[in-house]
DNA sequence: CATATTATTGAAATTGAATTTCATTTTCTT
DNA sequence: AAGAAAATGAAATTCAATTTCAATAATATG
């Protein structure tokens, strides 16, 4: 599952450009800068996406015994509620937190058996989406949309 | 919200033939017929959809102060084990039940406003999202999808 | 740069819905 | 009607999510 442990140039790139915006972020909000944050933060963005705030403390209480659970969960929510992440709630009622990107909002595909997430999204259906909503006089903020079965490699 | 006291001759009907639906169902999967079932299928088919067991319980111990929450509890469980009744969690992280109609599936519009859940299905949607399906080798089994925005009237 | 102010931290406690336990009661079988 | 099996209901338990609070750390200010 883990890449070889060797350089990954552009990757770290990324992961530090983003912590130092998300640092920036935080700030600008009016946030101390904090040591656990950072740490945070970085192993946040390092994760897999869709991580519950136990799996991201578990990752970090590996090298870093002296941060709590609850700093963990404290951060990922101070970052949701700063439009860094995201929360997601999927089948298992577990809350799931993801980065937030630049990309669009997107769906999941959801393996019931191995329990691999994929992503996706397609503009046919959001216009589809709003077409409906329409119908309704509905005015959509936002959406949930989940498949659950099988992925190519389990069924 | 509610309609007015007098007879509802269709709507009784219905629901006592439901009820009597239920009954066999369960009676033919081994189940015993117990005055509580009876009570608290025939107030489940009369409430609302998406009702929460507690909503439920609240509702059936103004007029019968013996059944308890648990029974209520597990006789929603039980229905949806049986294939009668469906479990739904939206938004608000609570398990609604819903009574099975021989409708297909169908998907909801919430409004964050008044909380009026409505419930739609579209063709050309079901299809679209087995195409997305296709596409990611996925096969699926089951979906979610909701809108979250206004409705008609809060909007 | 010392110190006051204010936010953050982390362990432990709390919450609340969901679920289970268990002694008692009810239903169904024969 | 008696026994076997299932159902009931109050209370206990579970478990993730959230809050509390005393101690600590970060920033602002003199």
């Amino acid at each position: 599952m883990k890449k070889t442990a060797g350089r990954e140039p552009a990757v770290s790139k990324k992961i530090s450009e983003k912590k130092e915006q998300i640092r920036l972020h935080l700030k600008q909000k009016g946030f101390k800068a904090t040591r656990q944050r950072d740490i945070i933060a970085g192993e946040f963005l390092r994760s897999g996406e869709h991580v519950t705030a136990e799996d991201l403390y578990k990752n970090i209480s590996r090298k870093h015994d002296d941060i709590g659970f609850t700093t963990v969960y404290r951060t990922l929510k101070l970052l949701s509620r700063s439009g860094l992440a995201t929360e997601r709630v999927f089948a298992d009622q577990l809350t799931r937190y993801e980065p937030i990107s630049s990309e669009s909002h997107h769906d999941h595909l959801i393996c019931l058996k191995c329990g691999a997430i994929t992503e996706f999204e397609n503009l046919k259906m959001e216009r589809l989406q709003e077409k409906i909503a329409d119908e309704f006089g509905f005015h959509i903020v936002t959406h949930k949309m989940e498949f659950y079965g099988y992925c190519r490699a389990c069924r």
